[in-house]
DNA sequence: AATTTAATGTTAGCAGTGTAAACATGATAA
DNA sequence: TTATCATGTTTACACTGCTAACATTAAATT
């Protein structure tokens, strides 16, 4: 005894894209899927998101806000170095752990941002979550803290994308790019990792 | 007066591609269209392209072999740290250059390298003039040279990943994911922030 | 030189897609 | 009670990747 109004259509499908993104990869997700999957007609899910982009773009917001809840960093007590380190391990582990998910969020699915607001903010949450906790490590000036935010984030973001394609299958030089005991031997230790690199940006 | 076979079909299809490629995206190619284009129809380009997926690997070829040229550092030479800033300059500017060519090349549209030979060898060339040059830089072991490798290549990576993203559009904090200015200051001076942070990895 | 073969082209068609327009339903506000 | 409007459905269009069956012609074989 279904009734003709769903009552929570938006937010089912909202979630159902998400596992199916994380699943298959958001380039096989398809509206009429979704909406089939939801036991609702072809076009219903139009009366809540007015293009594909705009689906696309929940799911990415879905996404940022679970990285900025990952990489949090309390500002209320004192920052260490260690805490960046540790929150940079929890951004990479992210990264490589919803992968797709990141694509979406990284990518070009969603072109402009600032077409979604919701998702500009939750983007710019853990942007702003890393200014504050340089702010505190250092006394810098705003642009240094800024120059250090952009290096930490390149840093972290640059080594999900290679880690992932050393990655991709097979032995040594065989099937990726790269040797792949490398990249095993990086993301076993990316702590020490972080360390290391980190070491010359931050003085504290 | 046209012949039935064009005779050039391939090689024009892959060209075409490129282009369209960079111009619109990936996503916005399609096998019909590029078929249009070259005045053959439709189905015509399934001659040469098994799937749509074997079409982008071949352009992700073509842009692997120019970053490879653009990245290349002549090892018969002695090899110092300055050069690979230099050619990290190079890496970077390809990057936010040739951007959409990029997602092609490290995005997901194509799956797996290793069904496709020549774009796996492409990917592995840059690479491999890495570890050359790593090697001639200083007396590593293979580990450690190739643990410089995929960390100057993440660095670099990820910052073209990261200069994109706070690039999208418009002024600092509103339209992008943090501060543009500084984006534009990493961007203008590329060879002092891959100095920067390579000081600490690199020993000579 | 004649003939077979294989590469490369075409046509027709399937199943699937994003999305718009016109219409139906029913919860909520007047 | 009635009017409104958010939310659903049906239908339809233009497009997509891809397959199968057939046509043409260049190249290999006899």
């Amino acid at each position: 005894m279904k009734s003709y109004h769903h009552g929570n259509l938006k937010q089912e499908l909202i979630d159902c894209a998400c596992k199916l993104c994380e699943r298959d990869g958001y380039t096989k997700l398809s509206i009429r899927s979704l909406a089939k999957e939801s036991g609702v007609s072809q076009t219903a899910p139009y009366r809540h998101f007015k293009t594909k982009e705009a689906l696309y773009a929940s799911v990415a917001t879905d996404g940022f806000k679970k990285l900025s809840k990952a990489c949090h960093i309390d500002t209320n007590k004192k920052v260490l170095k260690k805490h960046l380190i540790e929150k940079g391990r929890n951004y990479i582990e992210f990264g490589l752990n919803y992968a797709n998910t990141y694509d979406l969020m990284f990518g070009t699915a969603v072109g402009n941002f600032a077409a979604y607001p919701e998702l500009l903010e939750s983007a710019n949450m853990t942007y702003e979550n890393m200014r504050l906790s340089f702010a505190q490590l250092a006394d810098d000036d705003e642009d240094t803290i800024a120059l250090k935010c952009i290096t930490l984030w390149s840093m972290v973001h640059g080594l999900v994308g290679i880690l992932r394609k050393v990655q991709v299958v097979g032995d040594d030089f065989e099937d990726g790019i790269g040797p792949i005991s490398t990249a095993s031997a990086i993301a076993d230790n990316l702590e020490d990792h972080l360390d290391r690199v980190l070491t010359g940006l931050i003085q504290s």
